[in-house]
DNA sequence: ACGCTCGCATCAGGTGGGAAACGG
DNA sequence: CCGTTTCCCACCTGATGCGAGCGT
């Protein structure tokens, strides 16, 4: 997590606590781990570096992917089980985020190489008080491995699920992650080819009950846990190895990554990470440069980035222990559909008759998977609605384009941002143990190396999983979830699009009904600024919302033809901006409208 | 006739709930 | 005994196949 990995020259400090049996460190109030994690570990507000030029962006440029950055950690990774990476991979060196520059950083290299020894497949613990890695926002350290930012997609939906402490259930056959792990890549070598896995380390090493309504440690994790016994702790994305461009071009999604207690699985263990109930795991992502073949490439300085994310921590269970996450799954995991019980009074009974969260309770949940679904609404609407090939063609696991960077996420003065990890080579030697946190938000510069994006990637290797978890607008609607009108007329009150495209970040209309709650939500739970804004309630009367499910029913009526990798739907709003602005190939199909032109120009360098 | 779109039906697979089974 | 795990269930989604309707 932020630092991840430099906490654990401070972890003994604390979590010592933790040792009592039954006693949580820090498990209570409503969310055990946000609240702390964040303020400890330099989440709040004050320690989210602002790019000052973030007032460049242009008001109509919504938050592409409005992420809050999260550094990445850097703890190279030993894939006990992922033989392929593990002879290239340094086990126990830890390169905490670098610091991404405000605004002058532009795509420079930030990396200052720290290197703490830590058993690999292992972080502990994610947060910690002291030596926040937040707090110590680096400057650029023009290490020549950092080249890569990471953006988690569906990070509000993780961070609902963080308040209440993330539970994921674990199955003998396997159960997928709900919120899944998606993300958008940025800074790679567009021809150079690389592995993107995650990895499920062991984020605590306390074993964990849920009692009286909370998450409490109780005794030692197990130690074999961590070992490389227990079975495959490694996921690696099934379009892998992939160009840069290709990684880059849309959202990278693991929505069919499974999780299983079941140590002695023996089919489908590429999809499946063995994890112990009870126990509190940490994913992380790493990006690993390779030959064309799938193989490292030695040669290469940069060998293998890595990517914390704190708010998709979560804990195994073999079933649910609060019922807040239980709910929070069934609002917003489609398949859980047949749950919502009261889904018709869900959406439409006042807020304060409903009984638990809903897409529309809290503007973060507008970011959620209903919301999300059509944030991006605004310009792309018709872009990616219309011409939005259906899944059948794009029958890829990241057939998908980036959404989430079309959320109108935005910050308190509607400008949006962009926040985004960066991380630090894997080959990074540096000693230094404060983690460093890259706050760094997202800018226009970073389009730089976007470009071009004309570049075809990889044939795609895998299938449709977006589809089935669209945390992502454009996830969303081009997967199908716009389809499902009925569940679009439910959300309808607080459906967060506007018809048209929004002249201030988007959501101008409700940006300031909006900005409060994404305050108080955001302060309350984690201690996060608003670095993202929900999306705009009430934008989209039940007309329309019927009009968009219709619309989206009869997309294939839109298609320019078939589909093909280089439709406009395929691109990543990257590209798309990185189009406008230098007039790529994909600028005339792309940026028909004019307000995408505008939207992106937030990209654009200065 | 041909190509295309649409609507419907079917199928595979994912979901949480709840009861039963398991195990310390 | 109690906490945890496993299994089955009903429900839902998305993908796919098929035929009907329409326009060229």
């Amino acid at each position: 997590m932020l630092g991840g990995e430099g906490e654990s020259s401070t972890f003994s400090s604390t979590k010592e606590v933790v040792d009592e049996r039954c006693k949580s460190p820090a498990v209570d109030g409503e969310d055990p781990t946000a609240g702390s994690r964040y303020t400890e570990h330099g989440m709040g507000a004050d320690r989210y570096y602002i790019s000052p030029t973030a007032s460049k962006q242009s008001p109509e440029t919504p938050n592409p992917c409005s992420f809050i950055p999260y550094t990445h950690s850097g703890t190279v990774y030993t894939p006990s089980s992922a033989g392929r990476y593990s002879a290239s991979l340094h086990l126990g060196s830890v390169l905490p985020p670098a610091g991404f520059p405000p605004s002058t950083a532009g795509r420079t290299h930030f990396s200052s190489a720290y290197q703490l020894g830590q058993s690999p497949g292992c972080i502990y613990p994610p947060y910690t008080g002291s030596g926040s890695a937040l707090s110590n926002i680096t400057l650029p350290g023009g290490g020549p491995g950092m080249r890569a930012q990471v953006y988690l997609c569906n990070r509000p939906l993780w961070l609902k699920f963080h308040r209440h402490q993330t539970e994921m259930i674990i199955t003998k056959q396997g159960r997928r992650m709900f919120p899944f792990l998606s993300f958008n890549i940025a800074g790679l070598n567009l021809t150079a080819h690389y592995n993107v896995f995650v990895e499920v380390v062991l984020a605590d090493p306390n074993h964990w009950r849920f009692q009286g309504g909370k998450w409490v440690t109780c005794g030692k994790a197990d130690n074999s846990s961590q070992g490389t016994e227990t079975g495959n702790k490694v996921y690696i994305h099934p379009e892998s190895p992939n160009t840069g461009a290709h990684w880059m071009r849309q959202e990278i999604s693991f929505s069919k990554l499974k999780l299983t207690n079941n140590k002695g699985t023996s089919h489908n263990t590429s999809q499946m990470i063995v994890l112990q109930s009870l126990h509190k795991y940490q994913p992380r992502l790493h990006i690993v440069e390779v030959t064309e073949d799938g193989v490292e490439d030695i040669g290469s300085d940069v060998k293998t980035q890595s990517y914390t994310f704190p708010e998709t921590q979560f804990i195994a269970v073999t079933a649910y222990q609060n019922t807040d996450i239980t709910q929070l799954k069934i609002d917003h995991n489609p398949f859980a559909k047949g749950f919502r019980d009261n889904y018709d009074s869900m959406y439409t009974a006042p807020e304060h008759d409903r009984l638990t969260p809903s897409p529309t309770d809290s503007p973060r949940a507008h970011q959620i998977v209903p919301s999300a679904r059509y944030t991006m609404q605004p310009l792309f609407q018709d872009q990616f609605v219309n011409n939005l090939p259906q899944s059948r063609f794009y029958n890829s696991e990241r057939a998908v384009p980036q959404t989430n960077s079309l959320l109108s996420h935005q910050t308190e003065d509607g400008a949006s941002q962009r926040w985004f990890v960066t991380s630090m080579q894997q080959g990074g030697n540096g000693t230094n143990t404060n983690n460093k946190l890259d706050l760094t938000p997202y800018e226009g510069e970073y389009s730089s190396s976007l470009l071009p994006y004309g570049i075809k990637s990889l044939s795609m290797q895998t299938s449709h999983a977006l589809s089935y978890y669209p945390d992502s607008p454009f996830t969303t609607m081009s997967a199908g979830w716009g389809s499902r009108a009925a569940y679009q007329r439910k959300v309808t009150p607080s459906l967060p699009w506007s018809p048209r495209p929004s002249p201030t970040a988007g959501f101008p209309e409700d940006s300031n009904k909006v900005k409060p709650q994404i305050e108080e939500e955001v302060n309350g739970s984690a201690g996060l600024i608003s670095s993202w804004t929900e999306t705009q309630s009430s934008a989209l009367s039940l007309d329309k919302a019927e009009s968009y499910s219709t619309a989206c029913k009869r997309r294939r009526l839109s298609l320019n033809g078939p589909s093909t990798e280089d439709s406009p739907a395929d691109i990543k709003c990257e590209d798309l901006a990185s189009a406008a602005t230098n007039s790529s190939s994909y600028s005339k199909e792309a940026l028909s409208s004019k307000g995408m032109a505008a939207y992106y120009s937030f990209y654009t360098n200065p």
